[in-house]
DNA sequence: GCCGTTTTCGGCCCGACTGTTTTCAGTCG
């Protein structure tokens, strides 16, 4: 039986618990079992003992052990027989838990989403004591909006709203201090809404600009210290500020940058230190409140170092402190090495390129257009491929404070040839393999080329390993353990592109990338000067796979690196 | 349902907002 299964039917069962009105620590019990499974490492094989982990005890336990011997639960069945399927999509309405649902299916025998819908048009809903005539409203609304609107935002579609909001905040001349909270401030790949916090000694007037100031298309709830909106930007999103008193800025961003479990975990060690953390600061054993300047200071109360946001995540980071000092930093990066020039399809010519790089004191670059298959994209032909590897040879006997490499991303062909034959690919300094078309080719057919490119002696590194664009598309679906494994049979360099279009690998693959002991770089595929910042995007993207310094290989002095360019 | 260096019962992270109440339950993050 499938771990994956597994953890799947307990959080089903507390799903259905939920819809049930069942006691909610019951409910997040199995729900804490299934993250406990998920968390551990281990397959289930491996495991002698599953109530041995924390989290599952006899209950839970005899629910894993009941699937792994007949591949059913009778506690779902049971369950399922008594909660109509129909309630479970229910969940996801705004303002409906499973307390209301269940009341709503037990006194008016509501089933189905259409049920609902019905009953509000026949304002039977506001009969039923604790709803009233707005609940009503507000569940038909949510009815029909649910179908139109968008789950997560990727985070290159948040970014512009971030920028906006940002902006706004900083010329309202009462705000003292703001910044992004949430998952975006985590660096997720994508975010269900966005969260501010907002410093401020005059909240009422903050709120009013704040508002006036955005395209508010609705309102979701107002109160005095918090304030959610739906915003229309490229899509509508749904926005929480917080309004907090100056001295409460610190623990407010932190509560709100989360992540849930990390707060959980935060508020249990604090807890354990006779302390009581909440938003407005950490109440002491005395009953006095502690507020602090900075994060670092905060963390530094209950005895841990920084924990960077990006790491903010499942709870054990706070076990993890030791890994933190090796972790890859943006101040580790010595070079970037992909990135494209007007020869292709970037904005700015090879100079600018250099230059733009110059200015961020990298040691080395690695200019790397496209190769000729990739005609939409101008792709080089061998002839003015060579004609640039020249160009960049003159350039780097001029420049002494960067090392130029000349290179290439080379397309890996639908029929599993390469765009380049070798006597052209070792004359360069870096080759990057990719695939750029016929995505939809069979697992296997895209396993063969990115065999052809492994295979490869010339070949350095596999960029965009995955292909996929964060919220849009899934990419040409390789099995990525394969690939890894490949990768450190070859000697190959996986990439973590940094663009938020792609970040690719993604995290799980990262964190399976660095156990397999499988180089990674983190770069940015900029076409244009302005792209080459995503790097920081990359760099903590990377650190959310825990990934440390010593495995990123453009975090190495330029020798090293040369060094294991040529073996 | 799970857990225990206050250990087999009583708590489980903490607080804001809403809509319903007339002091609070439910939902959300």
């Amino acid at each position: 039986m499938n771990k994956k299964i597994i953890i799947r039917t307990l959080e089903k069962i507390a799903l259905y618990m939920e819809l049930k009105g069942e006691n909610p620590f019951k409910v997040s019990a199995f729900r804490k079992a299934a993250q406990a499974l998920e968390l551990d490492p281990r397959s289930l094989a491996e495991m002698d003992d599953v109530t041995k982990l924390k989290g599952i005890g006899k209950g839970t336990g005899d629910v894993i052990t009941e699937l792994m011997d007949s591949g059913k639960s009778s506690v779902l069945e049971e369950l399922q027989a008594e909660v109509p399927k129909g309630l479970v999509p229910l969940m996801k309405l705004q303002g409906l838990g499973g307390k209301k649902i269940a009341k709503l299916y037990k006194e008016l025998g509501i089933d189905s989403a259409e049920a609902l819908k019905q009953a509000c048009i026949d304002h039977t809903i506001q009969k039923l004591p604790g709803f009233g005539p707005k609940s009503e409203d507000k569940i038909l609304q949510e009815l029909m909006e649910f179908d139109s609107r968008p789950g997560r935002h990727p985070i290159w579609k948040t970014e512009e709203a971030v920028a906006t909001i940002n902006e706004v905040l900083e010329n309202i001349k009462e705000v003292s201090e703001y910044s992004v909270a949430g998952s975006y401030r985590r660096t997720k790949d994508t975010s269900k809404d966005l969260d501010f916090i907002v410093a401020t000694a005059e909240p009422a007037k903050v709120k009013d600009l704040l508002l006036a100031a955005l395209p508010v298309e609705g309102t979701i709830a107002s109160g005095t210290t918090k304030v959610s909106v739906t915003v229309e930007f490229q899509d509508p999103i749904d926005i929480d500020f917080r309004l907090v008193a100056p001295e409460e800025f610190v623990t407010a961003l932190h509560h709100f940058t989360g992540s849930k479990d990390h707060n959980v975990k935060m508020r249990q060690l604090a807890k354990s230190q006779n302390k009581k953390i909440s938003e407005y600061g950490v109440e002491q054993e005395d009953g006095t409140i502690r507020t602090f300047k900075s994060e670092e200071e905060f963390f530094q109360h209950f005895g841990l170092p920084f924990i960077p946001p990006s790491v903010r995540e499942d709870g054990r980071e706070t076990d993890r402190i030791e890994e933190l000092p090796e972790l890859v930093t943006i101040e580790d990066i010595k070079g970037d090495l992909h990135m494209h020039t007007t020869s292709s399809d970037g904005a700015n010519s090879l100079k600018e390129m250099i230059d733009a790089c110059r200015s961020k004191s990298y040691e080395y670059m690695v200019i790397t257009d496209h190769s000729q298959y990739l005609k939409v994209a101008n792709g080089l032909t061998p002839e003015r491929l060579l004609a640039q590897n020249k160009e960049i040879r003159e350039l780097n006997k001029e420049y002494k404070d960067i090392e130029i490499f000349s290179g290439t991303e080379m397309d890996i062909l639908p029929d599993a040839s390469l765009d380049f034959d070798d006597d052209i690919l070792k004359q360069l300094d870096f080759v990057i393999a990719s695939i750029h078309s016929s995505f939809q080719q069979p697992q296997e057919q895209i396993m063969e080329r990115m065999l052809t490119a492994m295979k490869n002696p010339y070949v350095h590194m596999i960029a965009h390993p995955t292909g996929r664009i964060v919220g849009q598309r899934g990419g040409y679906d390789p099995d990525v353990e394969q690939l890894l494994d490949w990768a450190k049979e070859y000697g190959k360099i996986v990439e973590l592109n940094a663009s938020p279009y792609r970040l690719d690998l993604a995290v799980e693959f990262l964190e399976m990338a660095q156990e397999k002991e499988v180089p990674v770089a983190i770069n940015t595929d900029a076409h244009a000067i302005e792209q080459l910042e995503v790097m920081a995007i990359g760099v903590r993207h990377g650190q959310k796979a825990w990934l440390k310094k010593e495995n990123v290989v453009n975090t190495w002095p330029l020798e090293k690196l040369k060094a294991y360019l040529k073996k």
